[in-house]
DNA sequence: GTGGTACAGTACCGGCGGTACAGTTGAAGG
DNA sequence: CCTTCAACTGTACCGCCGGTACTGTACCAC
């Protein structure tokens, strides 16, 4: 009652989509139930309806925010890798390298990516959610995309690949990386597969040995 | 006693697996009614449960037929490429690539996968479910392993990585791949992430160049 | 004191997963 | 020809869940 932040406007909407969020990862979106939300959360039904139309507007909201932040560890990964090398691939890496910290430091298996659970449950959802989940890989491949050119221009490429494909790579070994720490129950196989990631691009971007050629 | 006959045994079984799976991998398990697979199908709720004890087991066969046929698939495709290479690298390239044409060659984007579906809804499953999935994930994972090891024997590894890594990342690649592709709606991306895989083997395992070394 | 925000309470609807059980049909086997 | 059994159909019912509708209310700001 004499709480201050009991008026507080998102206070209860966060965690409704913290509770959802955690929940739809576990169950899927069908498999989790308003009735278990508002238990959670300790609200009524009606306020559950009162912050959100209907399921498919939650889920929209569980969208935006989850895009959001995820946009927002990556960037500041990438930024504090950008503090600690001047150079374009050996931020990367060290940017790699720090995901994949971040992934093994977890108490458990990681608890999924709501972008690839919306996509494993398309046909329950609208256009709109659809074209948000599609924009956020979109958006990830474009922030990926950037600093490979950037390390193009100071390293050659030692195969003819798509740029656009060993960013979208990332996203791919996230996500199925996710899926198999899930299958095996090891949380260790991410980070594990972060770091093969890591070794590709190592590959294809080193300098050939320390022989100087030409 | 009862032979398989041609008639209906094994047929409406069959004919709600394969509903099952399609709606499974579109809406998920939970999204995914009994009642419109029994529409679908052309049979009564009663029928339904002739089959299956309840909508758990209706998950269990589904997982375990899945399993199955896609042991077949991929053990076929390198039966095949052995056939074509005796070389274990040019072999495992030859797979990849015929794996890759397989994703190409499907009219829309590929489906889904069923493991990564029900580790997208873990909680909703019992134990032999989830054991089921773990298990087919470390099988597929021997299976590329075996090729890996016979590689290692005529080539050397140009960096130092975990060969169980290494072979998980199919599984990876194809799972995150198809998330992908799902996202973007563009069908091509999943075959374009397993080239990018193979060139990574390419890179992993292929001579130093042509420039001979001490 | 008026209005808006942020809920709680109550009642109700239809669909779905699941249970229970009785009845039907067609083919194989003795 | 009769029995048996697999493979269903039909009917009735339960409880949970998503969703709707509407009323009520505590509290804060202006």
């Amino acid at each position: 009652m004499a709480e201050k932040l009991a008026n507080s406007p998102s206070s209860t909407r966060q965690q409704i989509l913290r509770a959802a969020e955690a929940a739809v990862l576990a169950k899927g979106f069908s498999g989790t139930s308003i009735d278990e939300l508002i238990a959670e959360v300790g609200i009524s039904k009606s306020g559950f309806f009162y912050h959100f139309r209907d399921k498919a507007m939650l889920a929209q909201a569980l969208i935006e925010r989850y895009v959001e932040e995820d946009g927002e560890i990556l960037s500041g990964i990438f930024a504090e890798a950008d503090t600690l090398s001047e150079d374009p691939l050996h931020s990367f890496l060290i940017a790699l390298k720090m995901l994949a910290k971040l992934f093994e430091d977890l108490p458990a298996t990681h608890p999924g990516c709501i972008v690839a659970s919306v996509c494993y449950h398309e046909q329950l959802f609208d256009r709109e959610v659809r074209r948000l989940t599609g924009e956020a890989v979109l958006i990830w491949r474009a922030m990926i995309r950037t600093r490979l050119d950037r390390i193009t221009q100071q390293y050659q490429l030692r195969i003819d690949i798509d740029l656009d494909d060993l960013a979208d790579m990332l996203s791919v070994v996230a996500d199925g990386g996710i899926i198999l720490s899930k299958a095996v129950g090891d949380k260790s196989r991410l980070p594990r597969q972060m770091l093969l990631y890591r070794d590709f691009i190592r590959l294809v971007f080193e300098p050939r040995a320390t022989a100087a050629e030409r």
